[in-house]
RNA sequence: GGGCGCGUAGCUCAGCGGGAGAGCGCUCGCUUCACACGCGAGAGGUCGCUGGUUCGAAACCAGCCGCGCCCACCA
């Protein structure tokens, strides 16, 4: 044990110890009913981790610290999701290149030398691909090196990534059982589109954002010179305008309903229909369907059987059209020509300020544009709002199960319970199936081909699958059954699907990942479904729900028992921390500047579902309560005389307090709430340490004696509790105290339980009355001191306590521990109405 | 527009049917033999507002106000 215990270098020390004992290896051989198994968040491997990570993880280890000191097997993997678009925007930017799958493959291919994100070179995927690895790896081991700091008891030996081998078999092998039972469908459909990243997106990667944008009052033309108005605020689309509609009861507009209007711009002759959704209160209560301007759009195209005139390209342009051609009808095609002329290639906002010019030049722009803020839907990594264009996308069927997920949803037990209504909110506002594709590149691929005909058609609707036993495979580079590699892009041949998977189709299979990587199927069985999935709410509609999804399809039952949410750190102006705003804190400066069990102290303070704010003074506190551990255990150990029987009334007292602290935390865990065991457990650590200890220290330094041995034996039961029941809490310093005076980890200990205090002499009440009384006049005597201004050393020549008749005959059982403490040499006790104490100091010497 | 959560001391929060609490911050004091990375004491609050239920409400119910988040077919 050390003269002056320190924090300084437990980390590096326990760190190491941990790894060489494998304190937090898992058992493999473990029976079922033993076995706890997380499903642990796969973190984005795209830069860094934040404080946040720090936050959530910590929450999730003090539960598996519980759970492995109550006996259980604890399945605690690592996994990294280094798969998809943020790796890749990431490597392009640190490579100065971009991905280019018509290119072939290059064995020797360096990157170039000077980076340059505005002339990036071409690579092929396979080459992409590879940087991307190469990269994430980089980041997986730094990760690594500030989970193990922050003292995760994770089991290194089982980590996965979502772009390895064992996930994209398993991805695949899934998304062909999928396909096999009619479940996973390809569809050329109206799609959100990223334009930036190019690639579709689904509804679940959709945010709100608020945007400055215009109304503009548009004039169609009419049969007979009259004229329908038209508010819009996307004038560009006027070219994609196939309808105006009104609401049914809507008087205003029934002159017009059955008839056609011609475009502005275009004069192009579209028909005005009526539908339901149409407000008759926005605008002039008439609105023009695009192809697509919106999801309403998609909503009235297919119900009114509308046809589609698409406008947009893939990158956001407008593209080419020959007015006058077959589905570009125009009174005036020549007109048309020219006002589209003037559009195409144009991004959307440089061809909604053209329009603009060339609406104000016809006349057929109604005053002034109105300015107005509007919520404009965004790719949530995206920087231009989503388009919605038509593409070819897999889908997973969702909409036929939304039902089953209710249900699913309420079996799992939601901590804390209110959760589940975001995911019921989100189940219940379901709009169409999940799109699954993403026209990208590093991620894991779809495992089909198709077959090209004699006349170069590509055949979708007959996709060549991958043999189970072939998995993974990259269609761009493998090849199906029966074809040549020659073939590939050849009429008669075949052509490997271009797109890969999102990211959550591969990660909602995050248990199924992480358990195969444990070892042999058998196990496997044994660990699913899992015992909790811990994670942040705002990925209840991605991560949590394709989780649900997935094993609904997949095996039929939960993933796991119990969803544990946890909250997000705030920065002190209570707004989400983010690094545009520059207050993000560095998770491995803040260890260094706290130390990790401080830190840990801080996140695990903040109740579960709770946001919480970023509280530097908070990790302060958690580092004065690793301090007070070293110093208490260090009392109460050093050169401690033999344990006796517990004959006195204080030490029975104490011993039965704890248990009831012991009870309160292992309740509280059991409930999944970390922050209400620490709380009790500190708070009553606290008092022991100002009432209880101060009160026994005069027999705990007398040699021998029953009062010494009784003191012992408390002093070794109630420390050997507080050590155990803050070691989830702050491993490192727990682990320290511990190994001063036991064998093995205290990680690897038993959780405290009542039989570790039980006390069989006494009576129970009249001797908890007895520590309650003894600490009332310990603060009362300390009072009277401190408004005298003496030192608490000072003496007390004499004490009167006046209680009821009870309490005082209560107090007598510890009126010596009492005398010492508050060093009284005379001390008297009278009944009386009200509990106070009269304390007559000793004259201090001049 | 719908849903969820939250409004308690200057700050961060606990309490959720019978004493208004903790930590930090603040003030005062103490070299005390585990700890000055410490110890002791003190000041500080019509528990968002309005009604209701109850012998009794910070807590339960209703309405309102404010903040935050999620969701929505936001032209």
């Amino acid at each position: 044990m050390p003269e002056q215990p320190s924090l300084d270098g437990l980390e590096q020390k326990w760190c190491g110890e941990w790894d060489r004992h494998a304190v937090y290896r898992f058992d493999r051989d473990a029976p079922a009913q033993e076995l706890y198994a997380i499903d642990t968040p796969p973190p984005t491997v795209s830069g860094s981790l934040h404080v946040g990570h720090v936050f959530s993880y910590t929450h999730t280890d003090t539960i598996a610290r519980y759970q492995r000191m109550r006996g259980r097997a604890v399945f605690y993997p690592m996994g990294w999701d280094d798969n998809g678009l943020p790796t890749e925007r990431r490597v392009q930017n640190h490579f100065g290149v971009r991905c280019d799958p018509s290119i072939a493959y290059d064995a020797d291919f360096r990157p170039p030398a000077a980076a340059s994100a505005e002339q990036p070179a071409a690579v092929s995927r396979p080459n992409f691909v590879q940087l991307c690895l190469q990269l994430t790896e980089s980041d997986e081991q730094a990760f690594e090196e500030l989970w193990r700091r922050l003292g995760l008891s994770v089991d290194w030996s089982m980590t996965y990534t979502t772009i390895g081998r064992l996930a994209q078999r398993i991805s695949q092998s899934s998304f062909l059982g999928l396909l096999e039972r009619g479940q996973a469908y390809q569809l050329e459909a109206p799609t959100l589109w990223d334009v930036d990243f190019q690639t579709a997106v689904a509804q679940a990667e959709l945010e709100d954002r608020e945007r400055p944008g215009a109304m503009h009052r548009l004039r169609f033309h009419g049969r007979d010179g009259a004229d329908a108005l038209v508010d819009t605020t996307r004038p560009e689309l006027l070219a994609a305008c196939v309808a105006l509609l009104a609401h049914p009861d809507d008087a205003r507009h029934r002159e017009l309903v059955g008839g056609e209007v011609l475009t502005p711009l275009f004069a192009s002759p579209v028909p005005v229909l009526t539908h339901r959704l149409v407000e008759p209160e926005k605008g002039t209560g008439l609105v023009m369907v695009c192809t697509f301007g919106d999801l309403t759009d998609v909503v009235w195209w297919r119900e009114l059987n509308l046809p589609v005139r698409p406008v947009l390209g893939p990158d956001g342009r407008l593209v080419p059209v020959r007015w006058g051609e077959p589905g570009w009808e125009s009174r005036d095609p020549q007109l048309a020509q020219a006002s589209y002329d003037e559009l195409q290639g144009l991004t959307v906002n440089q061809a909604r300020r053209r329009s603009v010019e060339l609406l104000s030049q016809t006349g057929e722009l109604v005053g002034e544009p109105t300015p107005i803020t509007h919520a404009v839907k965004f790719f949530e990594k995206g920087e231009r709002p989503v388009e919605i264009i038509t593409s070819r996308q897999w889908f997973i069927r969702t909409l036929e199960h939304r039902e089953a997920l209710i249900a699913r949803g309420r079996e799992i037990r939601w901590h804390p319970p209110y959760m589940r209504a975001r995911f019921e909110d989100w189940v219940n506002g379901l709009t169409g199936d999940w799109n699954v594709s993403r026209q990208r590149f590093f991620g894991v691929p779809f495992p089909v081909w198709y077959p090209i005909d004699q006349d170069g058609q590509t055949a979708y609707e007959r996709p060549l699958r991958a043999r189970e036993e072939q998995l993974p495979v990259d269609p761009s580079t493998d090849l199906p059954d029966g074809y040549e590699p020659e073939q590939r892009g050849q009429p008669g041949g075949f052509v490997g699907d271009p797109d890969v998977m999102d990211t959550w189709a591969t990660s909602s299979l995050s248990p199924l990942i992480a358990s195969a990587g444990a070892g042999e199927a058998a196990l496997q069985q044994r660990l699913l479904p899992m015992e909790l999935r811990p994670q942040a709410h705002d990925i209840i509609r991605t991560w949590l729900f394709t989780t649900v999804l997935r094993f609904h399809l997949e095996r039929d039952e939960l993933p796991w028992r119990n969803a544990a949410i946890s909250g997000w750190v705030l920065d002190p102006d209570r707004k989400k921390m983010s690094k545009s705003k520059g207050n993000v804190v560095t998770p491995m400066h803040l260890l260094e500047q706290y130390g990790a069990d401080a830190v840990r102290y801080w996140a695990a303070s903040g109740r579960p579902g709770t946001d919480t704010a970023f509280d530097a003074q908070q990790m302060k506190v958690g580092r004065r309560l690793a301090v007070k551990l070293l110093n208490a255990s260090r009392f109460a150990l050093v050169d401690l005389g033999p344990s006796g029987e517990l004959s006195h009334p204080l030490d029975r007292a104490l011993l039965r307090r704890l248990a009831g602290v012991v009870a309160d935390a292992s309740e509280s865990f059991e409930g999944y709430d970390y922050a209400r065991a620490l709380e009790r457990t500190e708070s009553f650590f606290w008092w022991y340490c100002d009432y209880y200890l101060e009160l026994v220290k005069a027999r705990r330094y007398e040699a021998e004696g029953a009062g010494a041995g009784s003191v012992s034996s408390a002093l070794r039961r109630s420390l050997s509790v507080f050590q155990r029941l803050f070691a989830p809490f702050v491993p490192f310093v727990a682990e320290e105290v511990w190994s001063w005076w036991q064998p093995g980890s205290v990680h690897t200990a038993r959780w405290p339980a009542a039989e570790d205090l039980s006390v069989d002499a006494g009576d129970p009440d009249t001797e908890e009355v007895a520590l309650a009384v003894a600490a009332d006049v310990l603060r009362e005597v300390r009072k009277a001191k401190s408004e005298a201004k003496v030192k608490m050393r000072a003496a007390v020549a004499e004490a009167v306590v006046y209680d009821s008749a009870p309490r005082l005959a209560a107090l007598r059982l510890g009126a010596d521990d009492l005398c010492h403490a508050a060093v009284i040499e005379r001390l008297e006790l009278r009944e009386g109405e009200q509990f106070s104490v009269e304390a007559r100091l000793v004259e201090e010497a001049a």
